[in-house]
DNA sequence: TATTCCATGTTAGGAAACCTTACATGAACT
DNA sequence: AGTTCATGTAAGGTTTCCTAACATGGAATA
C-alpha cells in the first residue's frame, strides 16, 4: 500500500492531533474555517484527521511562527494545490480501509514498547 | 522517525480500530482482558491503540476464525515473543496473506471518506 | 492616540464516544 | 443437563468533542 494512501486516511482524533502538532483545538478549528484543512467527519460529527492534515497543520504553524498571516498562508497553499486536475475514479472508504489492513498485515512486528504520553511531538 | 516508533505510537481511538479490524468494542476489550494487547490510556482513561495493536488484533481475529480458542492464541503469542528459534517456518505470513485476500472481497464500511478524488490516481 | 483587525482564549450547553460492570446468550464441550 | 467460552447488550457515568458566542491582547492603520 502506498505511502500516499496511508497519509490521506482519516485516522486521528482531535486529541492526538493536538499532541502531534502542539496546537490548540481552537487553532485547528480556526485553520479549518479558513479551508486550509478539511478533516473528515464521523457520523457523530467528530473530526477525523489524516497524517497529511497533521503535516499541513505543522506547516501552517511554522508559517505563522515566521510572521506570515492567514491571508498569505492561504495564497501559498492555493498555489501549491493548483496545477493537477483530472477526473479519476473514486475509491470507496471500505476499499481504503481494506488497503490499510493489508498494509498492516504485511508488517513484521516483533515486540512492543510503550511510548509515554508527551513523547509524540518530539518524534514527529 | 523510526518505523518502530511509528508503529508503537498510540494514535488510534477505539472507533477507528473497530473499523480497521472489523471487530466490536466488546471483542477488543475482551482481548485486552486476556493481555493480548495493552493499549495506552489517555488521562481520561480512553484507550489509544498503536498500529502494532491493530496488527495484533487482526492476527487474533484470524486465529479465532480458524477455530483456535483464546488459550491457544495466548500460548501462540507467548511463543512468538520468545527468543528467536532457528528452525520453524513462520506460518503467519501465508495466513496473513489469506486474510488479506478474504478481506479484499469484503466491503461496506460506514464512514464516508474525506479523501478527495485525485489523491489516489497516481497509484492505481 | 484611538480604532479596527486578527489569531487565539475561554465559557456554556449539548451531543457523541467511551468507560466499567453486570447480566444474557448460544454454541461447544464434558 | 451443566459448564465454559466468546460475544452481545444494557445501564449509568465520565470524557471528549461540538458549535456558538463573547473576550482579549498585539499589530496594523486611521
Amino acid at each position: 500500500m502506498s505511502r500516499e494512501i496511508r497519509r490521506t486516511m482519516p485516522l486521528l482524533s482531535m486529541n492526538i492531533v493536538m499532541q502531534l502538532t502542539e496546537l490548540s483545538a481552537r487553532q485547528i478549528r480556526y485553520y479549518e474555517e479558513h479551508h486550509l484543512i478539511e478533516p473528515h467527519r464521523t457520523e457523530g460529527n467528530r473530526r477525523m484527521f489524516s497524517l497529511n492534515d497533521v503535516d499541513t497543520l505543522l506547516e501552517i504553524k511554522d508559517y505563522l511562527e515566521q510572521g506570515m498571516n492567514m491571508a498569505k498562508i492561504k495564497k501559498l497553499f492555493a498555489k501549491k494545490n493548483e496545477p493537477v486536475s483530472t477526473d479519476e475514479p473514486n475509491l470507496s472508504d471500505s476499499e481504503l480501509r481494506r488497503i490499510m489492513r493489508e498494509e498492516m498485515l504485511q508488517a513484521q512486528r516483533m515486540q512492543k514498547s510503550s511510548i509515554r504520553r508527551g513523547d509524540l511531538s518530539r518524534f514527529y
